[in-house]
DNA sequence: CTAACTGTACTATTACCTTATAACACTAAT
DNA sequence: ATTAGTGTTATAAGGTAATAGTACAGTTAG
C-alpha cells in the first residue's frame, strides 16, 4: 500500500501536502488524532523518521500538536485552518498565474486553456 | 547579477525553467546561439557544472543542440517548439486542477479565485 | 509495577545536488 | 602552429533527503 512519490519533490513535502489537504477537506477533524508515527510510516511506505519530519513541520506551523506518549492531533484552531485554506488557495492560484505568465501565456489563453480542460475532463467522464 | 532561487526544487531544473520560458515566448529565437557554460554559470551566479547538465538536459529532451568548439544552440525544429508550448501549458492546467480539486476546492471556487486574484493584480498596477 | 503504545533523539549509510578545480577535445581566428 | 573560446569529463568536498536501526522518554491500560 501506498508509495507514488514524484521524484522531483521531497517526500516529507509531498506527505505535508497529502494531509494539508485532508484536513482542509475535513477530512481529518479539528482535534482528531493522526496514525502515530511508525504507523503512518507503514502506511506511507515510508521511513519513520520522515514521518517525524513530516510531524514537526505541521506543529511548526500551528496545524497540529504532539503529545508525548499520546499521539499527534490536528489543531482545534478552526480559526487557523480556516486561514490555511484561504492561504492555500491564494497561493496555488498565485503560483500558477505566476508560472503562465513568465511563460507569455496571456490571461485569454489561460482562461481558455481551463476551459478546454474542464470540457475534456467531462468527456473522460462519460466513459 | 542573477541568485533567487527557491530552495524546494533543484536550481538547475529552475534554470530549465527559466529557460523555457524565454524560448517559448520567443526571446529565444530558433537556432540562436545560447550563451557558453561558462558565461552563463557567471550570469546565474550558479556553478558551470550545474549550466552542464542544464544543457544536456535541453538535449536529450531536442530542445537545444550542443557543437563542441562552437557552443549550444535553440533547436530548428519550430514543431518541437510549438509542442514545447502547448505541453507545458496543459501541464501547468493540468497539475493546478488536480491540486486545486485535491484540495477540496470545487470549480466555481477556483474560478472565482482566479477573477479575484485578477481584480486585485489590476488594483496594484494602477498605483 | 509492567507492558505496550506514544513522541523524540541519535548514529550510520546511501544518494543526489551543488560547488571548486582541473584537465581534455574540438573549432575558429590569427 | 598558436591562441582563445567552445563543449566535455573527472575528482574531491560539503549539504540535504531518505533509509535503517537503536535507544530514550512520557502516557495509558492491565
Amino acid at each position: 500500500m501506498g508509495k507514488d512519490f514524484s521524484s522531483k519533490t521531497p517526500i516529507y513535502l509531498q506527505i505535508i501536502q497529502h494531509i494539508c489537504s485532508q484536513i482542509i477537506r475535513g477530512d481529518l477533524q479539528p482535534g482528531e488524532k493522526l496514525p502515530s508515527v511508525r504507523e503512518m510510516a507503514l502506511k506511507m511506505g515510508v521511513n519513520p523518521n520522515t514521518i517525524q519530519r513530516v510531524y514537526m513541520e505541521l506543529e511548526r506551523e500551528s496545524l497540529a500538536e504532539a503529545r508525548r506518549g499520546q499521539g499527534t492531533f490536528v489543531t482545534e484552531n478552526r480559526d487557523r485552518l480556516q486561514q490555511l485554506r484561504l492561504d492555500l488557495k491564494h497561493d496555488r492560484i498565485k503560483t500558477f498565474i505566476a508560472d503562465m505568465t513568465e511563460m507569455g501565456f496571456t490571461t485569454e489563453e489561460i482562461s481558455l486553456g481551463l476551459v478546454e480542460y474542464f470540457a475534456k475532463s467531462l468527456n473522460e467522464g462519460d466513459k
